[in-house]
DNA sequence: GTAATTGCAAATCATTTGCTTCGTA
DNA sequence: TACGAAGCAAATGATTTGCAATTAC
């Protein structure tokens, strides 16, 4: 991803923020930051140490809260005991692929066949605000050696 | 599930477990049978609660594990905090239906179409022993009132 | 008899929360 | 200036681990 998409990216980021009433401030911004330029998602650990001594903790903690509640961020729960956060683009949807080896993050852009089912069980079960999370689990090339 | 046919599953798990050359203990028992019987993916505490003082709580942790690895049951990661964990049976796979309101868990037995996707992220990834999880989030008809 | 399991207690570690101070709108 | 946000410190709570005592094979 080039400096001119993160850019706007960012941009356009920080305007759903201000339009979800979220004030404009120095940790917001970096996180945003460091989430559009992060090649995978990242913890709240990892987070903190991409951002060095720039925000707190508990801050970061309470802002990514608040960005996953306004769908500008998505949380994903791997089996890792930490929650990942990743970006979340109007037109895109990531699935993944995860070593149970090393722990190793893939990303698949595949076109997942869920999002047909996703209507489907949301008027059998009148679930409404539904979405969805696939993960693969396997053991790569490098940990199956 | 009736009583015959929870007995029968106690069974193959169990004959699975020796195979896997877990020794036949009380708490193996106890976990297996509580595990077989409970209506949905149970954690660490509720599987606690569950079996009162019979065993402890590091114990039921080390046999999750095990079993885990021997493939006897599945472990799932919800928003949670704690890991939840099934039966995993040969001809059965459940995905699940979350309430992010209440969390309350209902299990999909719906044909899940990931499973021809997984051949295929298999060969094209070189990752061996996939498996997938997916789940659905949203809000249950009373969380919505 | 012996190596695998338990039980109990203590250590980790990722959150989560309370509260005071700061800074944006 | 008022109220949301940040910073700091302390509380949770679900795992994880160490080690001596048991127990299945």
């Amino acid at each position: 991803m080039e400096n001119a998409s993160a850019d706007s990216l960012l941009q356009d980021s920080l305007d759903r923020c201000r339009n979800a009433g979220l004030r404009r401030t120095k940790a917001l911004e970096e996180i945003l930051r460091v989430l559009i330029q992060a090649p995978g998602p990242m913890t709240l650990t990892s987070l903190g140490a991409a951002l060095g001594s720039q925000c707190d903790k508990a801050t970061v903690y309470r802002l990514l809260i608040r960005l996953e509640e306004h769908a500008v961020i998505r949380r994903l729960g791997f089996h890792d005991r930490s929650a990942h956060y990743t970006m979340r683009y109007a037109d895109r949807h990531d699935d993944y692929l995860i070593c149970t080896g090393c722990g190793s993050v893939e990303s698949l852009d595949i076109h997942c066949p869920v999002e047909v089912l996703e209507r489907e069980i949301s008027s059998n079960s009148g679930y409404t605000k539904l979405y969805h999370e696939l993960q693969f689990y396997g053991v790569c090339p490098e940990c199956a050696r």
